[in-house]
DNA sequence: CTAGTTGCAAAGAGTTTGCATGGCG
DNA sequence: CGCCATGCAAACTCTTTGCAACTAG
């Protein structure tokens, strides 16, 4: 009984948006920006088609989306397919940057959590915010 | 030369704006929320009204602003001058409750992360998303 | 041929702005 | 009285949906 797999076609449009997407490694593109640069390619997308893979792709956590606090347009980020789904992310406020953590100790939390609290950690949405290394540093504020 | 102070008068719906947000302590609404709970009262209190305080006081620090993973509407919660600021935050992906969660656990997180990592962890802006434990007991999905 | 996909235009949802009126100091 | 605050309605921005035409398998 094969419950999922809807059966999906492979477009064009599905292989530019995907290249694309994998061609920025870690970096975010927002909607807008993708509309943009599909524009400017003359590729023939249409921004609701970039909606809906965007959509589907994020549900398959292919790649990430992330609502900026300004509650604007939301960013998205490739993923791959098993990169990046093992570790935690730390973004820093005052560069932007992103952070790629592999840490024993927060591993822990995901089973204490889970244990203690009863909270079920998704580690493909959490991201910690706060100020990296390189903007510490400098001025102290 | 008095610079700051802009000039603001007291009004009563800033008041009761205010008072409002005190008195829900630290659970968090979203201004749909606040425009309905106004409405009930029979306050006279505009929904632009409402957006242009929750921007002032956000601003100012005595609420703080969240934008959920859904992008839609914004939450708001009162910090006033320290409640929430010592805690985590996580947040069910399901059925959107906000839990406050002080665990000494995670307090070391932040001393880990700016030892070992040299990041120093906003606990404001940080939210972990996942899944509660009602969401997670009834239906294993 | 069938079912998923595309994309235009229109509809929605949430938030912001223009502007005339009202209220604090 | 001067200036900020208020609030209605309209404007805006970002996203989703309706629907007819299109296309992969």
């Amino acid at each position: 009984m094969k419950t999922r797999r809807p059966a999906s076609y492979s477009t064009r449009q599905q292989k530019l948006i995907l290249d694309y997407l994998a061609s920025l490694g870690d970096s975010h593109v927002t909607v807008f920006q993708l509309v943009r640069h599909f524009e400017q390619e003359a590729a023939g997308i249409g921004q609701t088609t970039i909606y809906r893979h965007l959509e589907k792709l994020a549900a398959r956590g292919i790649i990430r989306k992330y609502v900026l606090n300004d509650g604007k347009s939301a960013c998205y980020q490739y993923v791959g397919n098993d990169v990046c789904r093992e570790h935690f992310h730390l973004t820093c406020e005052q560069c932007g940057s992103l952070i790629h953590l592999d840490c024993e100790l927060l591993d822990t939390i995901q089973g204490h959590l889970l244990r203690e609290h009863g909270f079920q950690i998704n580690k493909l949405k959490t991201v910690f915010y706060g100020t990296c290394g390189k903007c510490l540093s400098p001025y102290t504020r």
